[in-house]
DNA sequence: TTATTAATGTAGGTATCACTACATAAAATC
DNA sequence: GATTTTATGTAGTGATACCTACATTAATAA
C-alpha cells in the first residue's frame, strides 16, 4: 500500500497526501471554527510535524485558502443548479434556503456554513478569503434574481442572504434539521409573496 | 473632583470606578468581539494594571458577565414594551425586528448585536453567560406569541430569532442600517400573513 | 500619630500561539 | 552503489494569552 500522489508532476514525490490534509482539516475547521483550531491540531490530526505543514501550506491561512477551494468543489450549495431559469425566482430562492437548512445541519460534528463562519474569525487574511467567497455567491444569486426583478434584486438578496447567516448561526448553536428547515420555509413564503414570477 | 464610589459597604473605597470600567469594556466587546479583546486591552484603555482588573473581576469572562448584566439594564431591547399584548402579535414582531435592525447598525464603531455576537466566541464561560441570556429572551419572545397564537409559537420564534442572528451577523459585516430595516420588513411580511391577529 | 486594611505597580509565571533553523533520513537519479 | 534532492523530526523562537506573587502606597480607623 503505498500513497497515490496523483498531482507530483517531477522530482521528489510528497511524503503526506496533501489533498487528503485539507479534506480533514476541512473538518476540523468546520467543527470548530477557524480561530479555534490551532496548527497543532491540524498537525496532530495529520499525524505530520509542522515543517511538514508549512512546507505543504506556507501558512494556516494558508491552508485555510487550500480548504475554501476545496469546499467550492465539492461541499457548496449548486447555485447553478438550484437557481433555474425555468421555474418562478421565489421557488428558486426557497429551494436554495432550504438546502441550505439541510445542508448547515447535516453534519452533526460541524454544524453552520464553513464560509459564512469562516467570515466572522479573528483572522484577517482567513477573514477576507471566506468574505470573497461569500460575496461572489451573492452577487450571483443577485444577479439571478435581477434577471427578471431588476427592481427588487438588491432588496431580496440582503434577504435571502441575512436569512441564511441566520440558519448558519442557529444550526452552530444546535437548531436541527427540522427546524431549519422549518424557518426556511417560513422565509421562502416572502418571496413567492412578493416574486409573482 | 472625586469618585463616587456608590457601592462600597465598608471598608477601603475603590480606587477606581468600576461601573465606569464595565461600560467602557462593554464598548470595548461590542466593537471587536469577545475573543479579539485582550486583557491588555481593557486594562490599557482603563489606565490600570492587571491586578486592580482581577481583583475587581476575577477574570475576563467575570468582566464579561458584569457587562452582559450592565447591557441587560442600559443597551438591551426593551421587548416588554414592544412586544404589547394591545396589538397584532405580528405588528409587535415586526416592531422587534426594525427595532433590532435599528440597535445592530446604530454604531458604527460596533455592529451587531452584543449578546448574539457573544453566543460565538471561543472562551465557554463567556459563551454560555451570552447563550443563556439570549435563551431568556428568546423564551419571552416564544411565551408572548404563545398567548395567542400558541400552534405556532415555537415555529415562529425560531423564524424571528433567526432572522435576528442574520441581522447581527449582516451588521457585522457592513449593511447600513437601511439594509437591515428593509431585511426586517422583508421578514416581518410573512409574520402578518400567518399571523392574523 | 500610629496601626490596619485595601488597592496598586512592578515584575514575572505558565501556557499556547504561529512559525522556523538545522540536521537527518529517505527517495529518486546517475 | 554513490550522489543529489526533498521531506521529515527535533528542538526551539519570539510574541502574546490569561493570570498572579509580592512589596509598596494610600486611605481609613484607633
Amino acid at each position: 500500500m503505498e500513497t497515490t500522489n496523483k498531482t507530483r508532476s517531477r522530482g521528489r514525490p510528497r511524503r503526506f497526501d496533501a489533498d487528503a490534509a485539507v479534506a480533514t482539516a476541512q473538518q476540523l475547521f468546520h467543527a470548530r471554527g477557524y480561530d479555534a483550531v490551532s496548527v497543532a491540531d491540524v498537525t496532530d490530526a495529520l499525524g505530520i510535524n509542522p515543517p511538514s505543514f508549512y512546507a505543504a501550506f506556507g501558512s494556516k491561512a494558508g491552508l485555510y485558502q487550500r480548504v475554501l477551494d476545496h469546499w467550492t468543489g465539492t461541499a457548496a450549495i449548486p447555485l447553478a443548479d438550484i437557481l433555474r431559469p425555468d421555474i418562478p425566482v421565489a421557488a428558486a430562492l426557497a429551494a436554495m434556503l432550504e438546502e441550505a437548512a439541510r445542508r448547515y445541519a447535516s453534519d452533526p460534528a460541524a454544524g453552520g456554513c464553513l464560509v459564512l463562519e469562516g467570515t466572522r474569525c479573528n483572522d484577517a487574511r482567513a477573514r477576507d478569503a471566506a468574505r470573497a467567497l461569500n460575496l461572489g455567491a451573492e452577487a450571483f444569486i443577485r444577479d439571478y434574481i435581477a434577471a427578471r426583478h431588476p427592481e427588487a434584486a438588491d432588496e431580496v438578496t440582503d434577504f435571502v442572504a441575512t436569512t441564511m447567516s441566520g440558519l448558519s448561526a442557529k444550526a452552530r448553536s444546535g437548531h436541527d434539521v427540522a427546524r431549519l428547515i422549518a424557518t426556511a420555509r417560513l422565509a421562502g413564503r416572502v418571496l413567492t409573496q412578493i416574486l409573482p414570477y
